[in-house]
RNA sequence: GCCCCCAUCGUCUAGAGGCCUAGGACACAGCCCUUUCAAGGCUGCGACGGGGAUUCGAAUUCCCCUGGGGGCACCA
């Protein structure tokens, strides 16, 4: 499907940090966008004053730039359906809004806030459905001019039908249809002058001549004031695509939008910014966020970024809500990963290995890349993979160098032999190195697990590490022959 | 409480009446490979929530129940 008049939205309101949930909605509208050769436009929603987060929108920004979902309308790129802040438009809301009170669709409402949160107590004591009671629905001009004449502050409010149905279509869903009676008189602008989430969205998205709306689900319930609107206002709607929320791990629950700790004391990562911080790739983290609701066939689950412009329909959207699986991240991380060229992954690295105050050089993160490529579920792993070659001195604890089957003076003597069979190689690569110490080790009673156990204990200071004849090499004859040896050292100090 | 949405392995899913003794992936278990850890290979475990109805035939259609999710603000 090619269609130059698909326009879309993604409309974050600006309280906080960019994270997965609102990124999947992101994506599918970027997609789609993509898909259908129309506009994948930016709107951002801050009608609320109060909840506004100044780090919310550099953060939004970075984050869709670093994902690479770029958009082709909205704040810095601009456009000419502008102002793409809602805070600038505030002037037409309260336009439409007058239409619509001089219209008799909507009226001003005076009641207080500790009224409404009075009546809404009682209802909920009383068990009854909450909601508004309509009481400034029918005032008389006298009453108005007169609340007007104390400086009562007003909402305005829609004057909502009480009876009959309203419907409407989802793509995903089918009709849908709810009792008038279920709706009440929603606030379309608030006491402050600012529009109402309701009012903002469907001006907004009229006069953006927006073509489908992709959102959460959350949103469902509310379509049907939204119908409302449209009409009294004379308008079509856009086509109406509710996205399946996404769930908790443990499917319990709407995968939150806070920080949240996982099985154990981990906290799992909730941000955007986080995973990038981690060592995600954005690659995988589009195919993968792509899959959360989505799925092409009954076999693939790998897609390059055209692939997926290429294959993504709303056809195969799902209806139900899907659990987020960080397991299943990680590894199709793992698998982007290991698909990196090693120039590639070695810029990756060295960012991440320096921003963990590791003095690390490019060359030899370089030649370590296809070492640990396969060792990487997520880029910041190779911290403590590789750690070691970036340090002068590591101490070594006595007690994990010695290989039990070992003893002090077997591991000692195994660390001598092995430092001066190396210093005396006439060639100091791989294939020699190898040759080497299993000669060693086959002249020797221990087994190749101990013997190369207290080599690479030596050598790294840890019991993983990556191939030792390799690690070798890319360190060097003159490090490897010195770490050896101080441990051999630290042996006898310890005695 | 009321309203809306949803329902296949533990999780993500394929499945649009016979191709289904239900396929793939993650996770998990075992084996192989192996200098550690990974990666890789092989094998295994494992699901159509329940009840009716339609039909020659239902995971696929309809109804009820149950379960799960979401919503009921001068927040979006």
């Amino acid at each position: 499907m090619t269609n130059a008049n698909v326009r879309v939205r993604f409309a974050p309101s600006p309280t906080g940090y960019f994270h997965l949930g609102s990124a999947r909605t992101a994506l599918y509208n970027w997609l789609f966008a993509q898909h259908t050769g129309g506009s994948f436009i930016l709107r951002i929603e801050d009608t609320d004053r109060t909840r506004h987060h100044p780090e919310a929108l550099p953060d939004l920004f970075d984050s869709l730039r670093w994902l690479g979902w770029f958009w082709d309308e909205g704040p810095e790129v601009g456009g000419s359906y502008g102002p793409y802040y809602q805070s600038d438009r505030a002037e037409l809301y309260r336009q439409y809004a007058d239409q619509l009170i001089q219209a008799g669709k909507a009226y001003r409402c005076y009641c207080t806030p500790e009224r409404l949160a009075a009546l809404r107590e009682e209802q909920r004591r009383e068990r009854q459905k909450p909601g508004y009671d309509r009481r400034c629905r029918h005032l008389t001009s006298a009453q108005i001019a007169q609340f007007e004449a104390e400086g009562l502050r007003s909402v305005v409010r829609l004057m909502a039908p009480t009876e009959g149905q309203t419907s409407f279509e989802d793509v995903l869903r089918g009709r849908i249809v709810v009792e008038n009676a279920e709706l009440d008189d929603m606030v379309l602008l608030k006491s402050d002058g600012y529009p109402t989430y309701h009012l903002a969205n469907v001006i907004d998205d009229h006069l953006m001549e927006i073509s489908h709306i992709l959102r959460g689900e959350e949103w469902l319930p509310s379509v049907p004031k939204h119908v409302l609107l449209y009409n009294a206002l004379g308008w079509p709607m856009p086509a109406q695509v509710h996205l399946p929320t996404i769930l908790d791990p443990s499917g319990k629950g709407k995968l939150s939008k806070r920080k949240q700790k996982g099985p154990g004391e981990a906290e799992r990562l909730t941000f955007i910014h986080e995973f990038r911080q981690a060592g995600y790739l954005p690659e995988a983290m589009t195919n993968f966020l792509a899959l959360v609701g989505w799925a092409y066939d009954a076999e693939t689950e790998l897609f390059t970024r055209d692939e997926l412009i290429r294959y993504f329909d709303l056809d195969h959207v799902s209806k139900s809500p899907a659990a987020f699986s960080y397991e299943k991240l990680d590894h199709m991380n793992s698998v982007y990963i290991r698909s990196l060229g090693d120039n590639d992954l070695a810029n990756r690295l060295l960012q991440v290995l320096r921003r963990a105050d590791l003095d690390a050089d490019y060359q030899r993160v370089l030649q370590f890349a296809p070492l640990i490529k396969e060792r990487l579920r997520i880029l910041s792993d190779a911290i403590d993979l590789i750690d070691f070659a970036f340090v002068d001195v590591h101490t070594i604890d006595a007690e994990t160098l010695v290989q039990k089957a070992m003893g002090v003076d077997g591991t000692r003597q195994t660390l001598t032999d092995s430092a001066e069979a190396l210093q005396a190689l006439p060639s100091f690569d791989e294939e020699a190195i190898e040759e080497t110490l299993r000669g060693l080790v086959g002249a020797s009673e221990y087994k190749i697990r101990d013997y190369f156990g207290a080599l690479r204990m030596a050598l790294t200071g840890k019991r993983v590490s990556p191939p030792l004849f390799e690690t070798m090499a890319v360190l060097g004859r003159q490090d490897t022959v010195q770490r050896l040896r101080r441990a051999a050292q630290a042996l006898n100090e310890a005695e």
